[in-house]
DNA sequence: AGATAAAATGTAAGTACTTACATAGGCGTA
DNA sequence: TACGCCTATGTAAGTACTTACATTTTATCT
């Protein structure tokens, strides 16, 4: 069953068969009828590929992420897919792992499939090294490159994030007014985004006049989803380092503070303060329930989404918006 | 840049070209070399809709979900993504909501994008009123369907599932013989899945000789993610419904219950004994970690996409495979 | 060396659309 | 009535591959 079929049943030429399916106007109101009952009738639709060719274009966008079984990026993806598709166009899952090698490896093989532009999803695809980013530059030159939570200067780059710096300061800040200096950051990947929040932790004690420590910023570059590990990794610091409050730079981290407060016996938000990062679900989880900040994702999101039917309907769009977390107070802090 | 300059710069036809790009047999090892050597050159890639349009295919699998943001679909979702990809297959992800409509029109959107085959997550595609399901029969004329922890006898159409039956019979025997005889059993949704296991629960208490109570049967539709919302409802149950344990189909479920034994004062599991399903994150987040029902969804997705990848590949498939649950004790059981 | 088979390569016909351009027809105006 | 313009429709040339079948080249055997 082809354009060619319903052409000759509906007694006109394809072309017409063809403007009536892409709602082209210059068809007459007789015409586009008799053309529409014979697709009804036939029970047609056409053939994806072939319009793919003719239009190169399949409405179809790369999201990329490095481990959709985070629950940042599962989040992302829940929203970028739901925006994507109310906007008539479907979206394209790959999981790349945090190396290089894979990282361009399935960029490159989502331009190739000829995906109308890629969403990449946290902030692990932009390194620190210049050299390593490349890899997005060269994806540029083929379809526009969005990031959600990442930074990143470039042609044909459209950014979305938070204001990870200042959201960790406040934060910080926050404890340290409300009378707890010893401040335990802990963070579980040296993406851009967890070292802004390092940066905003770093300043908020420099600000008050307190020293840095490295020693209280605590690297655990373990699985996220094994929480009883983060509190196994907690208790296994030097206990002379003492610390009345955590910052950690996601809500599973996190948890495995407050798993590690409840093992030691320590009563959380008094003898211990966390706060957490995301808003996730898992901060409603544990009691007490925790204290977070919010990333606001689904405006990340929506933004990104629009940002990107904007450019693809060839509008000038803003290369580069930042928005503001908001701190969620609930139960691990005073 | 296509094959007829490749073809052009290494002095041979296109179908030289094609064969070496695909691999084909029947080209000399010095023709090969030169031409790719050419390809490598001109940094040529295949136009992918040129090739899906010759091959009917562009090796891409679609994955249909009601909600990718359910921990559950979101797990499947990464296990099923990972696999496919290994196998060269790339997805379309695509959520449905758990309307009729919506699933039907996606469903149908997929198979028009020409999708290879469509993996369905999660049972809330399957209707009890079977005229519902007709949407699915349609599907199976043009392309496999495969389904993810669901039960659905068609021809085309292959299924891996746990037997929530036998689990939910297990967990409520083991509390009953524990010594606790009034059991909760709560649900959020009326898909297959979740009263496959209430069928269990109920099984078990009558096996044992109790009383089956529908007010001991709980149903609460509400946000799966809203946590606290669901220790408010366990909170608004009539009084007089007392019971020790809780059997919940999932382990937001049993989270709820939890904060609702915290915001009682009950202890766990002396007081109050608890049973999630799925072995989420969710289950070690709280305290005590969960005892919660493991219904292999690795597993099951493995062996969904190794059904798939055979199909594809012409081989004759069993349409159906059922995996046991295994309960994972943890704290909120004796 | 010549016949024959096998391997390598080429030709051309799909695959199913979109769209620039050509043409026809209807209407209003001079 | 003739001309021009606008709308509706058709023709045909892309779009870039795959692959059946034809042809040429190479190898093998007698």
């Amino acid at each position: 069953m082809t354009i060619y079929d319903i052409s000759e049943k509906a007694g006109v030429s394809i072309a017409t068969v063809s403007r009536v399916l892409n709602g082209a106007g210059n068809v007459s109101a007789q015409t586009r009828q008799k053309v529409l009952s014979v697709i009804e009738a036939c029970g047609y639709t056409p053939n994806a590929f072939a319009r793919g060719l003719g239009l190169n274009s399949m409405n179809t966008i790369g999201i990329l992420c490095a481990d959709s079984s985070d629950l940042y990026q599962a989040n992302a993806i829940y929203h970028i897919e739901r925006e994507l598709r109310q906007n008539n166009y479907n979206c394209i899952l790959c999981c790349t792992g945090y190396g290089l090698e894979d990282k361009q490896k399935y960029l490159n093989l989502l331009v190739n499939k000829k995906v109308d532009s890629v969403i990449l999803v946290g902030s692990a695809f932009i390194a620190d090294n210049d050299a390593e980013n490349d890899y997005i530059r060269e994806a540029t030159k083929e379809i526009p490159v969005l990031l959600l939570n990442a930074d990143f200067d470039f042609e044909n780059v459209y950014c979305a994030l938070c204001d990870d710096f200042k959201s960790a300061l406040q934060a910080t800040t926050g404890l340290i007014e409300s009378g707890v200096e010893d401040i335990l950051f802990l963070y579980d990947s040296k993406t851009h985004s967890a070292l802004r929040k390092l940066s905003g932790y770093q300043s908020a004690l420099t600000q008050k006049g307190l020293p840095l420590r490295t020693e209280y910023m605590q690297y655990f570059p373990g699985n996220h989803a094994d929480l009883p590990s983060i509190a196994d990794f907690l208790s296994s610091i030097d206990p002379a380092v003492q610390y009345r409050a955590v910052v950690a730079a996601d809500d599973n981290l996190a948890i495995g503070a407050v798993k590690f407060a409840h093992k030691k016996g320590l009563s959380i938000p008094n003898e211990l303060s966390i706060i957490g990062y995301n808003n996730s679900i898992l901060s409603t989880c544990c009691e007490p329930e925790l204290t977070t900040v919010d990333n606001r994702l689904e405006s990340l999101c929506h933004h990104i989404v629009n940002t990107l039917i904007g450019i693809l309907n060839g509008q000038e769009m803003p290369q580069k918006v930042i928005f503001s977390g908001e701190l969620v107070k609930r139960g691990t802090t005073l």
